[in-house]
DNA sequence: CGGTATCCTGCTGGATACTG
DNA sequence: CAGTATCCAGCAGGATACCG
């Protein structure tokens, strides 16, 4: 049982450590939404800036959660795309995307009862 | 559509901002798993500092994460326990220790295959 | 379009010691 | 047991300018 919570423990801590940072997931959620190139992403995610979609984008091409390619259609144009490995995040994405719409929710219904 | 996505983003973003650094999720999960002391807390959690939790704790608690009390039943005694809205996080948890044991087990393997 | 280069700030979090 | 207090380093991340 006790060898069971740390496991869990340490399984939470890699998975906060792979996805840490502010942008890592919204980067991986705009990727899977369709958005493939640079500007398009960039634009996609409120409050980014150049120098740091660029770092986390390296990073992650580096740890097999996308990749880079140049697109044949368009010369000099390049394409992000979402490997299989990073479709893994899915779920809890899916579970971060619920629970933050929720505590929205929660947090403007309070000031409503607050009268703010 | 397009609304939807910059939703999407932004309920991520809401819920990187609560559950926001390397403590938060494993603090919850260790209370969640039946820790209640201070001292239980801070030994579930491997590399945790006395400094790092107190704060947290402190500020979970303003945030109606969690509950402090004093044990009834043993003077002088704390409490840290879950409240209702802490259960909230369950899913997201889940799905984040799901692939943190994933991801572990697929390194280990990668590595067993690079003869390391 | 798809990025780099610099420069800089602040916060996160580590180490350590101390308290009632 | 349940914390506080201090001090300090590193790096995440912001601002801005520039490049092929």
């Amino acid at each position: 049982m006790l060898r069971d919570q740390k496991k869990e423990v340490q399984a939470l801590q890699d998975t906060i450590y792979v996805l840490g940072g502010k942008w890592r997931l919204p980067i991986i959620n705009s990727i899977c939404n369709g958005n493939h190139r640079f500007r398009e992403i960039e634009r996609s995610i409120p409050g980014i800036t150049t120098r740091m979609l660029s770092r986390e984008l390296k990073l992650m091409e580096i740890n097999d959660i996308l990749r880079r390619t140049l697109d044949p259609d368009a010369p000099g144009q390049v394409r992000y795309e979402s490997t299989e490995y990073c479709f893994s995040f899915g779920p809890v994405i899916a579970e971060m995307i619920r629970w933050g719409t929720a505590h929205r929710k929660r947090v403007i219904s309070q000031r409503k009862k607050e009268g703010i």
